[in-house]
DNA sequence: CTGGATATTAGGGTTTCTACTTATTTGGAT
DNA sequence: ATCCAAATAAGTAGAAACCCTAATATCCAG
């Protein structure tokens, strides 16, 4: 289910949306339209990849604040490329340390435009592979019992079976049938592999303290 | 060897330079100044902490220029704050894209330069303290023979012994023979130690959020 | 030529991990 | 109260890994 993606233009002005509908959809691309910030906001499914084209100064909320609040709430980081009429340089600054993928000053080229918007898509579609590799492993490590993470850290830390009984104070036996538990929720056969799963998807590490 | 970071003025307007080491130096840190890029790149020290403010527009070689070039020859990434007397968008944010931490127009507060200044040196910091285990581990890894890299690969891989003296043609005494010789060289006493090792210095880029 | 590093193989013993089965206890959920 | 998942534990057997010593062959450098 590769969903196609979806150009959001965010603009007030008629013309431009028109114009720029017209030279994305040239090249194949599906767009959507808002003439609001906050229409965007009210429609737009965080699971659709995509791009936004997103006009900085607009009636009620403005695109840097739009991006604010899309950084804010956080789920699905669609890439922003911001097109703005008038030169502010610390504005450009600042949405780009924010996390906007480009900053367009009008008139700019078409090809500049789409060369910029095929960028931003390379972009969401890596994120959302990244994205979607790690919510799988997130599913498979919920399905861990309390001892079976505790059992986890101990392996991924490199601790023999009998250390970790040692530390847990149970049984041996208890351990290695918590850690054959683990092997086949998690879906590894090996424990390079456990490690490499823990390590590549940002769950939790033990943290050895001393 | 902590050494203490150096912020790299370059600037060809003699009085901005005196201004902005007065301001930097006020707060306790190290100031050198040069008034052509090309004096930076032929004076700089790779093994230095610290960052750059660098003029966008000087005589010779420009700060964009110089940036392009240290982004080139790649070995130690200073942050680069530019500096800017007229705004102008398009070099702004191509500068950003291009890895610059900040571009401040002037005039600009004294408050936020060192505020720009401070983060460049926390991102320099992470940057060199993640180079330096890197480099450890190079330095181990290099010090394994070709057949000793192989086994590496093949435990890694989660392969057992076994397996891996099948696809090597040699037999499994010589493949523990490897595998100890490998966990001694790279310092470690367990394979998730050595999964670890490898995966977290593998590739390294330097960091450049917050 | 010789010493050192590398690669190869082997024996033998110890430790650890894995696989399979069985069984008791316990804390929630229905 | 009953049922179930989780935690606990034991046994047995075999596979795999670890540890130590030792031998042979090759190649390179001093």
């Amino acid at each position: 289910m590769t969903m196609e993606p979806i150009v959001y233009v965010v603009d007030d002005d008629q013309a431009m949306v028109e114009s720029l509908s017209w030279v994305i959809e040239s090249v194949g691309l599906k767009v959507k339209t808002y003439i609001r910030a906050q229409d965007f906001l009210d429609h737009y499914d965080p699971h659709q990849p995509g791009c936004i084209l997103l006009d900085v100064r607009m009636p009620g909320m403005s695109g840097p604040e739009l991006q604010t609040k899309l950084n804010e709430i956080g789920a699905s980081t669609l890439p922003i490329i911001f097109i703005s009429g008038h030169g502010d340089v610390p504005l450009a600054v600042r949405v780009m340390k924010a996390g906007a993928t480009d900053f367009l000053t009008k008139p700019f080229n078409d090809q500049v435009l789409l060369e910029s918007i095929n960028k931003a898509l390379r972009v969401d579609k890596t994120n959302r592979e990244k994205q979607q590799e790690n919510a799988q492993a997130e599913a498979k490590f919920a399905l861990l019992s309390h001892r079976e993470v505790q059992v986890l850290q101990g392996i991924v830390a490199g601790k023999q079976n009998k250390v970790i009984s040692a530390e847990l104070n149970i049984s041996l036996k208890t351990v290695e049938a918590h850690r054959a538990s683990v092997m086949k929720k998690m879906g590894v056969k090996s424990v390079p592999e456990l490690v490499k799963l823990v390590l590549t998807n940002s769950v939790q590490e033990p943290v050895s303290e001393e």
